[in-house]
DNA sequence: TTCAACTGTAACATATAGTTTACATTATTC
DNA sequence: GAATAATGTAAACTATATGTTACAGTTGAA
C-alpha cells in the first residue's frame, strides 16, 4: 500500500521523531508506515492527516493490482 | 470514531454478510466497524471504499474532540 | 404469528499493529 | 573527515484487530 506521508511530513517540516511525538506513537511506527511496511490503523492515519494537514485521500491509497484486503 | 459505512453499504444494496464476503472478512468485523466499536486497518478501509464506491474521506472521519491517536 | 434472513454481541483464539531497546546506516553540519 | 542528527531495521514484547463459534434480538415477508 502506497502513501504520501513522507512528502507531507517534510512539507510541514517535521522529522519522523517530531511527527511521532505529536501523534503519540513511536518513531519506528512512522518509519515503517512511510516505507509501506505495514498497515496502519485508521485512527493513526487520521492523526497523521491532522498533523500534516492533508486528507485521508491525499495521503493513502492502494494500487489496483494489490487490492485484496 | 464515526463512519458512513452502513449508509454506503445500503446504498449499494449489500448485507453485512455480502459486504464481508466481498472483502474477505467476517460479518462481525463489519458489524463492529459500523457500530464504531473499533478501529479498522487502513487496508480494510480501502477495501470497503472499493466495494461501496466511496472515498476514504467520504466514509471515515473523527470528531475533533476525540482526536488522540 | 411464524419463519427466515439480518444484525448485535460475547468468549476465546490468532495474527499483526505498535512498543521497547538497541544498533547500524545515511545525511548534515562543523 | 569527525561529530551529530535523522533514519532503517531487528528481536522480543504487548495491545488490539480480526477470526471462530455460538446464541439472542430484530425485522420483514409468508
Amino acid at each position: 500500500m502506497k502513501n504520501n506521508v513522507k512528502i507531507a511530513r517534510i512539507q510541514v517540516d517535521l522529522t519522523q521523531q517530531q511527527l511521532a511525538e505529536k501523534i503519540g506513537v513511536t518513531r519506528q511506527t512512522i518509519s515503517l508506515i512511510e516505507k509501506g511496511k505495514y498497515n496502519p490503523t485508521l485512527k493513526l492515519c487520521l492523526s497523521i492527516c491532522d498533523v500534516v494537514q492533508k486528507s485521508l485521500d491525499e495521503l493513502f491509497w492502494v494500487d489496483k493490482e494489490e487490492r485484496t484486503k
